[in-house]
DNA sequence: CGGTCATGTGGCATCGATCCCACAGAGCAT
DNA sequence: ATGCTCTGTGGGATCGATGCCACATGACCG
C-alpha cells in the first residue's frame, strides 16, 4: 500500500486563514493583514505568507468575511424572464459592469411571478446584497427591500416614482417618433397593438402614440387601440382580428417584439404584403427583424447600456445612501427598414 | 420636534435574532428553533416568535447561518455569453430548477474569458457554493473547482471527460442526421461551416458530417470543410468565398446559429435563392429561422432542457459525492423547414 | 414517594475572518 | 537615560445563527 504525501488541499477540509498563518509562522492577524493589504506587514513575511497561502489553495471565505465587515461586495439582479432577448441583454450588460467593478452578481428569473419576486428578494436579502437591481412586476418588491435599507434601482419601467433610482428609455417619446414617421409616410389609420396598461412602459408608449395623433390633429380612434396578452399567439390572433376587415388600418405600431412577430405571422397568414399592403413598427428591435424580407422598421433599445446603467447607478447609492434619488433615462433610435412605405392608395 | 416611535425596521440596523427573541421572550436558541423548525418548541411560544420575527422585519442572515454550517443551499452557474440565446435558455433553466429546488443561483457571464473563467470560479469558492454548472472554455476552471471539493457539472461541451458529470447533446448523431437529410435530398457537394475545433462541440459535429458522407460512400473533400471566426462577419465573408466559385456547394451545413446567419446573409448578397439555388440547414435552432422565408432547416437543442438536466445532476452528486461520474446525452431533434429541397440539377 | 420519561427551554461554544488595541523593538532627539 | 515616533506583530473580542448538552417541569407508574 502506496501512501500518497498528506496533500491539504486533495485530502483535508479547505483550509484556512489559521493554517496558513500557521505555515507561515505568523499569527492570524499578521496573515490576514498581509493577505487584504490592511495594516503594516514586512515584506518578506507578506511573500512568506502569500506563498503559504497558495501552497494551501487558500481560498477566503466570503461568509466569514462579510459578517465580520457586515458589507458583501455583491449585488442582486431580478429579471423576469431570461428566454426573452430584452431581459437576457439587460442581465449581461448589469453583470458585466458588476464584474468590472468588482462586484459579484447573484441573479434570479423570477418568472414575471409576484410570488417568485418576493422569494427572490427575501433570498437578496438573506444574503445582505449591497444593493438590488431589477425590473420588478409589483410595488411591492421595492418596498420590501427598502425597508430592508437596501438600495434598489427599478429598470426598464418604474413602480415606485421617486422612492429610488431608476433608468428608463424615453418609452413616449420614442413611440411618438415611430408613430409620426408612419404619419410622414401618409399613414392616417394607425393600429396599436399593446399587451397592457399597468406598467409605465405600456403606458408611455400609448400616449407617445396619441401624442403623435394629436400633433397630426387625427381624431384617436378607440377601435384602433387593440389590447392583446403577451404571448406570440395571442398577438397573433388580436392582428389577425383587426386585419381582417375592409376598412382595416394601413399600418401597425406593435407595442414590443412579441407583438411585433405576432402581428408579422398574422399578415403573412392573411396574405397581406409588407409594406405593400401594410406597414408595421416594432418597438424593440430584435435580430429577427432585421433577418427577414423586407427588415421591420424598429424602435431599438439597448438594454446592455441599461443594465449597465442601474449597476452605475446602485453603486454611486451605495457609495453616498442620502443623496436624492435619481432617474436616468435612455434615448432609443428608429431603425427604418423595408416594413415601412406610404400606403398604397396615397400619393404624397 | 415630533418624536417619531422609534421603529427598529425603518431606523435602526437589521433585526438580529437575538432581538427577535427578546422581543418574544424567549432565548436565541429557542427562538432559532422557532423559525427553523429543527427541535421542541411550544405551539404557542412559535407563535410568538414568529410574530415577532415578522413584526421586526427579520430576514435570516445567510451569512452567519452558512459559516455555522458550513454548508450552503446556492450553485453558481457559469456561461459564456448570455446574449446569445442558448446560453440564455441554459441559464434560465438551471436558474428556475434551482429555485424550484431550493437553491439560489449565482450566475456569472464570462465572455468567453479564461481569465474572467477563473475570477468567477475563485468568487464561486469564496461563496462556499454548494456545486458548479460551467459552459467552460479551459480544462482549468474544472480542474480548480474539484481540487476544492466543489462538486462540477460541465455543460454543452466536455472538456474533464470522466472527471466529472456532464450534460451534452448528441452532437456527432445529430449532424450526422441533418448531413444525410441532404444526403437524401439529392445533394453530393455538401460544404460544412465551422468556427472551431478544439470544443467537443465542434468535433463532434464535424465527425458527425463526415460520417454520414462516409456511410453515402462520398469521398470527403477537403476544401468543403470552412473554417471560419466565431462572429457574422467572419461566416458571412467565408461563405461567401465557397460559393462564389462555378463549383459550388449545392447545399451548406452550417454548424451552429452565428454561421447560418452568415451564410444566409451572404446567399442574400450573392442573389442565391434558397433553396432552389442552395440548400442550408444550421445546428441550433433559434427564432429567425422560423420566421423568415423560407423557413431554415435546423437541428433543435433545447438549451433550458440542458440547464434544467445540469442542475439536476449537480444536486444528484451533492447528495451522493462518492457516485461514478455521469454524463447525460439529450438528443436532438431536425426540424424540417423550407431551407432544403433537392439540387436543381438533379431528379430524385 | 422516588424514579423515569416526554416535552421544552436556555447557556455556551463554535464557524472563519477581521481589526482594534496593546505592545515590542529600533532609531533618534532631548 | 528618558521620552518619543515609527514599524511591525500578536491577542482577543466580534459579527449572527446554530445546535449540543444540561437542566427544568410535569405527568405518570411502580
Amino acid at each position: 500500500m502506496r501512501s500518497a504525501p498528506p496533500d491539504p488541499v486533495t485530502l483535508g477540509r479547505r483550509a484556512t486563514i489559521k493554517e496558513v498563518a500557521e505555515l507561515a509562522g505568523v499569527s492570524r492577524s499578521t496573515a490576514s493583514r498581509a493577505l487584504t493589504g490592511n495594516g503594516y506587514v514586512a515584506e518578506p513575511v507578506r511573500l512568506r505568507v502569500r506563498q503559504a497561502a497558495s501552497d494551501l489553495g487558500y481560498v477566503v471565505d466570503a461568509m466569514a468575511r462579510s459578517l465580520k465587515q457586515q458589507s458583501t461586495r455583491s449585488i442582486g439582479v431580478l429579471v423576469s424572464d431570461l428566454r426573452n432577448e430584452f431581459y437576457a441583454n439587460l442581465a449581461a450588460g448589469a453583470s458585466r459592469q458588476a464584474t468590472r467593478l468588482g462586484y459579484t452578481t447573484m441573479l434570479i428569473d423570477d418568472q414575471g411571478s409576484a410570488e417568485d419576486e418576493m422569494a427572490a428578494v427575501e433570498a437578496f436579502v438573506a444574503m445582505r446584497v449591497a444593493g438590488v437591481v431589477a425590473t420588478t412586476v409589483t410595488p411591492d418588491t421595492t418596498r420590501f427591500l427598502l425597508r430592508q435599507r437596501i438600495p434598489v434601482v427599478e429598470v426598464d419601467r418604474r413602480f415606485s416614482d421617486g422612492d429610488c433610482d431608476a433608468v428608463v428609455i424615453d418609452n413616449r417619446g420614442s413611440a411618438r417618433a415611430a408613430t409620426r414617421h408612419l404619419l410622414e409616410l401618409g399613414h392616417r389609420r394607425i393600429a396599436l397593438l399593446i399587451d397592457e396598461d399597468d406598467w409605465t412602459t405600456g403606458r408611455e408608449r400609448r400616449e407617445g402614440y396619441v401624442d403623435a395623433l394629436e400633433a397630426a390633429g387625427i381624431p384617436h380612434e378607440e377601435s384602433l387601440v387593440v389590447p392583446t396578452g403577451w404571448d406570440v399567439d395571442a398577438a397573433r390572433h388580436a392582428a389577425r382580428e383587426v386585419l381582417r376587415g375592409a376598412h382595416r388600418p394601413t399600418a401597425v405600431f406593435a407595442a414590443n417584439n412579441v407583438l411585433a412577430e405576432g402581428t408579422w405571422r398574422a399578415a403573412a397568414e392573411l396574405g397581406l404584403r409588407i409594406p405593400e399592403n401594410l406597414s408595421l413598427v416594432a418597438f424593440d428591435d430584435v435580430p429577427w427583424m432585421s433577418m427577414v424580407t423586407p427588415g421591420v422598421t424598429a424602435v431599438a433599445q439597448d438594454a446592455g447600456a441599461m443594465g449597465r446603467a442601474a449597476v452605475q447607478s446602485l453603486l454611486d447609492r451605495i457609495a453616498d445612501p442620502d443623496a436624492g434619488t435619481r432617474t436616468v433615462v435612455l434615448s432609443a433610435s428608429l431603425r427604418r427598414r423595408g416594413s415601412t412605405a406610404p400606403p398604397a392608395d396615397t400619393v404624397l
